[in-house]
DNA sequence: ACCCGCAATGTTTACGTCAACATTTCGGTC
DNA sequence: GACCGAAATGTTGACGTAAACATTGCGGGT
């Protein structure tokens, strides 16, 4: 800087202000500053600027391998959100869902410009006596259970799951088999929870559930056992990459779908529309959650929420549960007359 | 740090000895000082000390929005790369692929706390007279041409497509039709060049490309024009995603595949095992690509490559093409009688 | 002619950290 | 007991920026 206050013959403060837009700068010594700032490609130091003004304008982002598809579109929104708000993110990944490596993570945090944190690993996995929460930061967790001193923003999953059983017995099904995601997932726990709330509500049989890890080759082995079960018709699977899995165990079995067997899945992924046959699903706001976790971020950020050493947000976070729909399409489109 | 200093009895500097793991300090003052930091949730002021050393031990990666697959797993890759390698990242999204929105991205770039660059989007769109490409700093771009001053680290798309198609016609096909990436997607230009070159080599007819856009919508459109083509018995898309979208408009038409199309896809996405049927694809080396790049990038950095203002690196770029293999399954089984 | 007020610009200082150098302490050696 | 060397700790200053305050210059009102 002080060289382009030279070349420009001006002092450091005015570059300085030609630099942050002010506009108490006279319009010809604005050019010359600019051009001597390209003319030596100058670039303001970004670690002195947050030195001097006590914020990064850097938000972190705690995440699993994004391997899944929720949280891929999750991280995309949130980038998007915070990017429109003039944060940028710094993406810090959690390997395995492991305590070691998100106890890493939780490190790695801590050492960060970060002006606040958003995390979205499942929270089961974060022993409170092990891992050390960013102090003195405000911080919003996704997809987790209550019970944090954190603001949670979350789909409403038990809406969902609900949604989507009842779409199933509405077609005539007697009853409707689940496939659950991890055990250690909260979403999966509460989607689980609510099928089988929703079984009892309407006094269904509850088949046992079959367990998933939300992937496809899951879902491909739980239709191998589904297949051939007596009774199955109707298959509620926790997540879209379940669903595709299953449906190519039923399809290798000769089990047709849906004359013989309707599908549901969760998320809504781009490709569930073309999936054989098209996916029948419950859509995820992804943008919504995205959206509101980085709004409640940045106000945490902007009102000092958690800015004291190890002082807990004196009120209850205000949690936000974000709608989902079901999305009709042909893996349950045959009525069944009940 | 100097309320640390203060509650354990020491100078300032010693707590920045303890902060960074510095052997000579005693065991006693070493735990004194520990049990001060974690007293008053001490965090280390992250800009101050990359102000001190002059750099911030992040890198900026910047990408379009992730919905699409292979951009997903190599950002994964990246990340856990640079993690490994004790960097962070910051993700500089780019919401769609306009000049403006990606000469934005570069802007944004431009004043972030960032070491270096890894650049993963369509190069095609960076107009070189608009955007003002980072001074000073070292650049990889991944799925790139050549011809620009920085390392290029990629897959071998060529290979691949060649591996595609040439498999096809060893099971017997007179020739290959092909559904493309976008045409401003450096990567799907590639593919569909070395698919056609292939078919050259080999004599075969060259039938007209169908366009796609790399997403399953446009893949099902393609299956809609060519189901009910005559001639049309081998099919190499140049995504997975695209090939999903297909596989559902040959089946809705009522085309068996393999038994009377075999499809191909391109990524090996972990979904694509699990398509109706199972899709055979070219396998890209998503950890390869990730990891190479933030190898070459942390070498340039370390080199001071690029350091200077407008200097470009003064030797060629050493350029990195990273192989595929073919993973054969159920969607070109099924040889056909030459 | 004088003064006021405002716009443009300059000067000073502190942000939190760590390298470099300076100082203290202490056990061991002759 | 004087001295040495090494380990532990302290002191100083600089990194690049922007807020706060200071100064300059100039047009307009009286």
């Amino acid at each position: 800087m002080a060289d382009v206050a030279r070349i420009a013959g001006v002092s450091g403060q005015t570059v300085s202000r030609v630099v942050n837009g002010h506009n108490n700068v006279d319009e010809g010594t604005r050019s010359r500053v600019l051009a001597a700032m390209r003319s030596i490609g100058y670039r303001p130091n970004n670690a002195a600027r947050a030195l001097r003004l006590g914020r990064f304008g850097n938000i972190g982002v705690i995440m699993f391998t994004l391997s899944s598809f929720g949280n891929m579109r999750t991280l995309d929104e949130i980038a998007m959100a915070a990017s429109d708000a003039n944060y940028s993110i710094t993406l810090i990944p959690v390997r395995r869902p492991s305590q070691t490596d998100v106890t890493k993570a939780f490190a790695r945090l801590n050492e960060q410009a970060v002006d606040g944190v958003i995390i979205v690993i499942e929270t089961s996995l974060i022993d409170t006596a092990e891992v050390h929460w960013p102090t003195g930061l405000p911080v919003v967790v996704i997809d987790a259970g209550a019970d944090l001193p954190h603001p949670i923003v979350d789909t409403d999953q038990a809406e969902g799951a609900r949604l989507a059983t009842e779409h199933l017995l509405e077609l005539g099904h007697e009853t409707v088999w689940h496939v659950s995601g991890p055990a250690n997932s909260y979403s999966a726990n509460r989607r689980r929870q609510s099928w089988l709330e929703t079984l009892q509500r309407h006094g269904c049989p509850v088949p046992p559930v079959i367990d998933g890890n939300w992937s496809s080759d899951s879902g491909y082995q739980a239709g191998l056992v589904l297949a051939h079960r007596p009774g199955v018709t109707a298959v509620f699977t926790a997540n879209d990459q379940m669903a595709l899995g299953l449906l190519r165990a039923l399809h290798e079995q000769g089990r047709r779908v849906p004359g013989e067997v309707s599908v549901v899945g969760f998320d809504d992924m781009e490709e569930s529309r073309n999936f054989w046959p098209p996916l029948t699903t419950v859509r995820q706001n992804f943008e919504g959650v995205g959206r509101r976790s980085v709004d409640m971020l940045i106000h945490g950020i902007r009102t000092g929420q958690n800015a004291g050493p190890l002082r807990a947000s004196t009120s209850t976070p205000e949690n936000v549960l974000v709608p989902t729909h079901l999305v009709f399409r042909d893996s349950s489109a045959a009525p069944r007359p009940r």
